[in-house]
RNA sequence: CGGAGAGUAGCGCAGCCUGGUUAGCGCGCAUGGUUCGGGACCAUGAGGUCGGCGGUUCGAAUCCGCCCUCUCCGACCA
């Protein structure tokens, strides 16, 4: 009898094999059969009963054995990808010191999703959210040169952000593991040479792991710079939306999202004429009160921004895409304003008009809808009319006229005129093209050629690991569980002994799984005293890609049956260890 | 931050409206036994500050107030 001990011998080839060779029943594998009442998403559901993460507070989760075993094996196809583009691994602090945000004025930007102390000494410190601060610092103090550039940093390591809402367990946690990744360029095109890189590499990484994601166009937003990609993957459950052309030419963030406007047929402009509208506070009202489309009329929203107030003037079927609207107004600021603040400029709330408002302090938004569109109805700036006719810019005047439109379903693409879906979505990753936004606020300059000091020329790139893993579920599994892509699972092959009391089931059991282990796959090896169906339920619940069951009915006609978890093929097998392998590996290897 | 809901054993829940024995049920857990191919069975047992604090009352899981935590929708989200 070849005992477990024999296994255990120290001579390296099997030491290898004990190693990828795992006994359940001295393993932490803590399953619920019920689905847990805090969960909604199927991947937090799945997360937690097949016992990968348990929750300590609300968006901060402990990840046990098996998750750790998924998640490292992402980490090695994120850090292949990453050194294969001359990317090297660093690590960074994740408590840094409040002055070093406010170098950039991110410590006010952030606000509250910042957590924050004191050390002893007083000094007030910042749980990093994320490190272009830290890594600009460490460029000031190291790089001189151009000879020295380009240079790519990148780090896998736990972020903090205070958000106000934690949802749906680890798509959005307030702690979280993020590989976040920062270049350093001497010219503006090494930069566009690099993230053209660095956006292959990251499809690479998602096709990998067995996902179908989506680039898009992104708002650069907080993080400042020009040109940013977000990598989504489409879901029902995503926290995110994108809107994509069903032609397949344009994709771009909500946020960022432009669509076509229609310039209305020409008709003649009409004079001006006041129109009583009483009780009419809305769009909708309005419109139907005086028998109008609602793309006939003209709609004033008011914001808040440090710069003072924008009133902004839109097509009345149209929203205002807040995000858009911040960037044509060059702030990050913004919010809508109150009923005393749209007073004070002495505008009437329901009722008001951008014709005859006090222009001072305030600056006026004219969405690009506004130019295409004849004799709209607009508020007259008096309670209980509305002025017929409008047209600009005969009739007002604007301090900006720009697209600050959130884009809809149905709306038509920018690119080709084709029809635009709005699909929801996880957003995986996130690239963007930096500039010198930091290296200018924080004084991170090179020489360069001409021997000139020149700010670096910066690119910062985030990959949320545990929300990757957390999509991988969303996307592979079924009621009964997850099903891992083959190169993500935690172990390869589960070796389960139905009756491991019995020491012929329990011996044939060890022998095979360590055959299995030899030949180079992780086993993990279902030894546990419970009943057949709880470990053929665990089994398709860790989505492990093959089980092997050994049990009495089988046995007696000297045989053991795989079956795959992806399609639940079933084959017997002699219960010879030589056998055995050569059938689970051509369950793995065989495409589905 | 706005709206909604929930906190009772490790998990899932009932009890609360209408206050009154020793606070229940299923799963899980422990021990013994019987089982052993798709979430077994029998027996015995352990396990509860009923989220916290305060109030009302002879008496509070139950009624009232404040607070905390968690979940969902929205706002927000490099």
């Amino acid at each position: 009898m070849r005992s477990w001990k024999l296994f255990c011998a120290r001579s390296s080839g099997n030491l290898r094999a004990a190693m990828a060779l795992i006994r359940a029943s001295q393993y932490f594998l803590p399953t619920w059969k019920e689905d847990p009442a805090e969960a909604e998403l199927p991947s937090h559901k799945l997360m937690l009963r097949a016992g990968m993460i348990r929750k300590l507070a609300a968006g901060i989760y402990t990840y046990l054995p098996l998750a750790r075993r998924v998640l490292h094996k992402i980490e090695r196809i994120i850090r292949e990808e990453m050194e294969a583009i001359g990317g090297m691994e660093i690590t960074m602090p994740m408590i840094h010191p409040a002055e070093l945000w406010a170098e950039t004025g991110r410590l006010q930007d952030f606000g509250p999703i910042l957590g924050r102390f004191r050390d002893r000494a007083g000094r007030e410190m910042v749980l990093g959210p994320t490190h272009e601060e830290v890594i600009t610092d460490l460029a000031r103090r190291e790089i001189r040169s151009w000879r020295q550039l380009p240079l790519v940093f990148y780090q896998i390591q736990t972020k903090f952000r205070d958000e106000p809402r934690p949802r749906g367990g680890l798509v959005r946690a307030r702690e979280f593991t993020m590989k976040d990744a920062y270049s350093f360029h001497e010219s503006k095109e090494d930069l566009d040479r690099f993230y053209r890189e660095i956006y292959q590499a990251y499809l690479n990484i998602f096709r990998r792991c067995g996902l179908s994601v989506v680039p898009v166009e992104a708002d650069p937003g907080l993080m400042g710079g020009s040109e940013s990609h977000e990598f989504m993957l489409p879901s029902p459950y995503g926290e995110d939306s994108f809107i994509h052309c069903e032609n397949g030419d344009y994709a771009a963030n909500l946020e960022g999202a432009v669509s076509l406007k229609d310039e209305d047929p020409p008709e003649p402009l009409l004079p001006l004429e006041e129109v009583a509208t009483p009780g009419c506070y809305t769009i909708e009202a309005v419109a139907a009160f005086l028998g109008v489309p609602t793309r006939k009329t003209a709609k004033a929203v008011f914001y808040k921004t440090p710069k003072g107030l924008a009133f902004v003037v839109i097509r009345g079927d149209l929203e205002v895409n807040e995000a858009k609207l911040a960037r044509a107004l060059g702030t990050t600021e913004l919010r809508p304003a109150t009923e005393e603040e749209i007073a004070a400029i002495g505008a009437v709330p329901g009722y008001a008009s951008p014709i005859g408002i006090r222009r001072n302090g305030v600056r006026v938004v004219v969405d690009d809808s506004i130019p295409k569109a004849r004799n709209l109805v607009a508020g007259a700036n008096r309670e209980g009319f509305h002025l017929r006719n409008v047209n600009f810019p005969r009739d007002f005047q604007a301090d900006l006229v720009a697209d600050v439109a959130m884009a809809r379903d149905g709306d038509r693409c920018p690119r080709c005129g084709g029809k635009l879906r709005v699909q929801r979505a996880i957003e995986l990753g996130h690239i963007f093209k930096l500039g010198t936004k930091y290296s200018e606020a924080m004084g991170a300059n090179f020489l360069d050629r001409a021997g000139k000091s020149r700010p670096l020329i910066m690119g910062c790139y985030g990959i949320g690991v545990g929300r990757l893993l957390a999509a991988v579920i969303e996307a592979h599994h079924d009621e009964a569980g997850i099903i891992w892509p083959e190169n993500l699972a935690p172990f390869e092959t589960v070796v389960s002994v139905l009756d491991p009391r019995e020491p012929s089931l329990l011996n044939l059991g060890e022998e095979l799984a360590f055959a299995l282990a030899r030949a180079g796959l992780e086993v993990l090896l279902d030894d546990r005293d419970q009943s057949a169906g709880e470990k053929f339920h665990d089994a398709k619940l860790w989505g492990i890609p093959v089980l092997v069951v050994v049990g009495p009915r089988a046995a007696r006609q000297n045989q053991v049956e795989l079956e795959r978890r992806r399609d639940g093929v079933k084959v017997a097998a002699p219960a010879q260890p030589e056998a055995v392998v050569e059938k689970a590996l051509e369950l793995l290897r065989a495409g589905a």
